[in-house]
DNA sequence: TCACGCATGTAATCCGTTACATGATTCC
DNA sequence: GGAATCATGTAACGGATTACATGCGTGA
């Protein structure tokens, strides 16, 4: 499990509160790791209980205490000790091919939609991607090292989104074939 | 959740126990969908409360009794239902995306042997997978729908697998770069 | 004034993982 | 004789999703 250690890196680089850390995961962070609001709050209470974080409460006029955390030394340790192991690739898990297999039993018809769609979808974004990356990367020639990492990761996000691309249109095509012969 | 409607699949073509389904997940299934042994009987379980599965008992001598399953036609309502809903994609949790963007606060030397065992590993699947490729569906000119569909889930891999594959070089270029400037 | 965003949570449920358990058979 | 495989589970824990809840400020 990594959640706590994407948000752990997260406040290495600047204090935050849990809103702040939710919005980073709905933008910046969102190509690399899907949460939801409750889940960074309640890992952050976890992370506070574990002593790999404190918060100071900053109060408002009008409006709830805003909870400020920083990353403390044992949090850093924490952040260390993950950083080393190996990572692991998620267990497959793929609706689309789950539903590819059922057309050996069901028509395949509705699948033909399906793939249809996630190419069309996969062209938008790969498109969207391009302008992403010409507009935040494309133009200097030196990045800082931030740039380059946050290129990095979405160059990722491209070539996963090439190969559902390339995937899909094979598929495409032998449905296609398939459901003329039928 | 596609995991009961996996398992509605493989008991659209042929009766099965548990046993056998688990079988599957750990073989011809393994690329598409991961379940352990436990996952699969208590989905079996939940499946036969709902009236999509059946099963007989069948005793032997000597072992305890075999449950085999068998798909109803409420099993098959459920399964066309949940055909014909868009697939989702799984949720980006990119472990190895992750650990890049603790490079920026972290010494990157760790990243980059994992990202070299990832190469070294990504090389040696893709191996693999061209010699299952040729060994199942190189051969003959006609497959089976059975045989095609099989072969577009493994098309899937190594898709997914290529795209692992030239990420990871672009990382390690960058990171190997990184270090000699640090 | 009504909806949306800010900011913060609790609760329930489900899914996945790990560990524990049993008792026979077959292969080395 | 011991290890692996067949066949079948239960129990506990933790993570993810969804729903429910509050209460203020801001813009249409």
């Amino acid at each position: 499990m990594s959640l706590p250690h994407v948000i752990l890196t997260v406040l290495s680089n600047c204090e935050a509160t849990g809103y702040d850390i939710t919005k980073a995961f709905s933008t910046t962070i969102s190509n690399v790791w899907k949460a939801s609001h409750q889940q960074v709050y309640r890992e952050l209470t976890k992370l506070a209980e574990r002593g790999a974080v404190t918060y100071r409460l900053e109060p408002q006029v009008g409006k709830p205490d805003r909870k400020v955390y920083a990353i403390t030394p044992v949090g850093t340790e924490v952040l260390e000790a993950w950083f080393i192991q190996a990572p692991k690739l998620a267990p497959p898990r793929d609706e689309y091919v789950a539903r590819l297999l059922s057309c050996e039993v069901l028509d395949p018809t509705p699948m033909l939609e399906h793939i249809n769609n996630l190419i069309a979808e996969s062209q938008q974004l790969l498109n969207h991607y391009a302008l992403l990356e010409q507009r935040d990367y494309g133009q200097s020639t030196s990045l800082t090292q931030q740039q380059r990492l946050m290129r990095l990761a979405l160059r990722r996000s491209i070539h996963q989104r090439r190969a559902w691309m390339a995937w899909a249109q094979e598929v495409r095509d032998e449905l296609t074939m398939l459901a003329a012969s039928a």
